[in-house]
RNA sequence: GCGCCCGUAGCUCAACCGGAUAGAGCAACUGCCUUCUAAGCAGUAGGUUACAGGUUCGAGUCCUGUCGGGCGUACCA
């Protein structure tokens, strides 16, 4: 920001004078909690108590004084409390700010942090063997928005799904779906154990009877129920995607590593003897990498374990030189994380540029009691049940709601609640309360979108407004860096807190024409920077409600 | 047993790299619609930040230990 900036440098400035000498320490200028505090506030003064030897508030003092503004950005500086010194920012700086943001529009809140980067964000990576449920939700709106976060601060982004057609899993779920086809052909068909019993294995079956009658009833051959099962269920799997507004950019099929990545793999870790046979498995020495046992990366039945395509998944995504990939796991994956980290080193790839997302399991709660799922028991509740009842816009808002880090209670009976207990419709709520105000004044004044003259605005929610305003490209950045898209929610609470608080003392209807364009352009400025934040969350912000 | 994550108001959760008086929503209570959307605003009440130590000018935040919850810890994926 560059206030933030130009802060610095005066501070900077004003130590060298009453200490040429000293080694600057690092400068951090940050909000202060209370208002009355002022709009910005630095510690440096209490760092440098224990170098120079002197009291933290004299040294402030100093600075303080010794500060110039040669911007006159800076309406007063304060010490305070034990050693901080208090900025306040002048209005002229406010207006000359908000009036670049008003120019902005729907780019309002682009910055350049990973501009020019190419990153890929893999997530949602379900099995095809269910639709997808309320338990793969957290997974697939954290992906994609922090996805959106990246598009935001410049950022070309990849957005993968992995998945894996091949396994036992697999194997079960066609032989559910053979079962029910013979049943529905009234022939003896015994179930398989822990096969899946959702209804929709039933549909499946019945396609394939439409379509290939009972031909298919005397042979053993799987593959055309694996294939109408995967294309069935991959199809709604994306239908949901779609009514989230996802769009994945590409499908990565493990089968692809067994073409060859799994082999250099292997062959790079023998080369660096990492590598070695015990019980007719092949072992990875992680040892050697600080954990207590080795593991086992090809079974002695000569099939591999989940581990090794996962090294040879990372070290191909690498291949394809992204700057930065990353991945969105469950709790349940983070024990994989560290030996695919190891392995990629090892082979001699830059692991640093994998990162991964860690979000806790989401807790279900239904009629007020937690909720146990089981795709294979068919005892769920899918993504589309939860959007039917409750719309795609408070489903990735709940989703989003939390820290990724904490667990998530997810309440399906709030999240139905349309009334006002969801606190999704207070930040749609002021967008289409700005956007009501905005009809209603075009009718009885013209405003001809010439540039509104900011420094008419001087009430206090006025100028409250516009410093939440002015916050929102940082915000995006620190979403950015920390990969938090629940950072956004909470500014924006503030922010619409703020223009309901506008809304209430200032009016813009029958107020003078030079103040009533002022508020007319502050609204534009609030409603656009609120559009663009949900937009990132792909909520969207409706006109009316 | 060992490893990772979590523990903040009655409930669900915030708190930017360690900053000043720990904040919202829901639930409870009190006010405010004859003028731009009351899905709103203003206010009251609610806390030993699980517990015990330590580090320092300063700790919800960092370190150690204890207790409680989740997830791992398979030649299952």
């Amino acid at each position: 920001m560059a206030m933030e900036e130009y802060l610095i440098e005066q501070i900077k400035t004003s130590i060298l004078k009453i200490n040429p000498e000293a080694s600057l320490p690092e400068i951090t200028i940050e909000k202060p909690r209370q208002p009355e505090m002022g709009d910005a506030a630095t510690n440096v003064a209490l760092r440098l108590g224990s170098v120079l030897k002197k009291k933290p508030v004299d040294i402030a003092r100093e600075i303080a004084d010794g500060m110039d503004d040669p911007s006159g950005y800076i309406r007063s500086v304060e010490v305070a409390g034990p050693g901080f010194i208090n900025f306040r920012f002048d209005h002229s700086w406010l207006f000359t700010e908000l009036k670049d943001a008003y120019e902005k529009e729907h780019a309002y809140g682009n910055i350049e942090l990973n501009k020019g980067k190419k990153i890929q964000v893999e997530f949602v990576s379900a099995n095809p063997t269910g639709p997808l449920t309320v338990g793969h939700g957290r997974n697939a709106v954290l992906g994609d928005t922090v996805a959106r976060v990246f598009e935001w601060t410049g950022a070309d982004v990849e957005r993968e799904y992995y998945f894996n057609n091949a396994g036992r899993q697999m194997r079960v779920l066609a032989e559910s779906v053979r079962a029910r086809y013979l049943e529905q052909l009234e022939m003896d068909a015994p179930f398989p154990e822990g096969g899946y019993e959702g209804a929709y294995i039933s549909d499946i079956a019945r396609a394939i009877r439409e379509e290939h009658g009972d031909r298919l009833a005397s042979s053993e051959n799987m593959d055309v129920f694996k294939q109408a099962a995967e294309d069935e269920i991959f199809k709604d799997i994306q239908r949901t995607l779609d009514r989230m507004n996802i769009k994945m950019d590409s499908f990565f099929n493990e089968n692809e590593l067994y073409k060859g990545p799994i082999d250099d793999v292997m062959k790079m870790l023998n080369e660096k003897g990492l590598i070695y046979e015990q019980d007719g498995a092949t072992w990875l020495k992680t040892t050697l990498f600080g954990k207590d046992k080795d593991t086992v990366l090809i079974k002695s039945s000569g099939e591999p374990t989940y581990r090794l395509p996962d090294i040879a998944y990372h070290i191909n995504k690498l291949d394809r030189s992204f700057d930065l990939v990353v991945d969105i796991f469950g709790a349940d994956h983070i024990a994989t994380y560290p030996d695919v980290i190891s392995a990629v080193n090892a082979c001699g790839y830059d692991a640093k540029k994998i990162d991964v997302v860690v979000y806790q399991f989401v807790t279900i709660v239904k009629d007020g009691k937690p909720f146990k799922m089981s795709t294979r028991k068919a005892n769920f509740v899918t993504l589309d049940e939860l959007m039917d009842e409750a719309g795609a816009d408070v489903t990735r808002f709940f989703f989003l709601m939390r820290a990724p880090g904490t667990h998530l209670e997810f309440d399906i009976e709030e999240a139905k609640q349309a009334g006002e207990k969801n606190p999704v419709y207070y930040l749609q709520y002021a967008h289409a309360r700005i956007k009501s105000i905005m009809r209603k004044a075009l009718e009885t004044q013209s405003y001809d979108q010439q540039k509104p003259d900011f420094s008419q605005l001087n009430h206090d929610s006025e100028i409250t407004l516009i410093k939440r305003v002015l916050e929102f490209p940082k915000v995006i950045e620190v979403t950015a860096q920390n990969k938090e898209p629940h950072r956004i929610i909470n500014y924006l609470n503030e922010l619409a807190t703020a223009f309901h608080k506008f809304y209430h003392d200032c009016r813009i209807l029958g107020e003078a024409p030079e103040l009533a364009h002022a508020r007319i352009g502050l609204l534009n400025v609030t409603a656009h920077t609120l559009a663009n934040g949900l937009t990132i969350l792909g909520i969207s912000a409706p006109d009316r409600m």
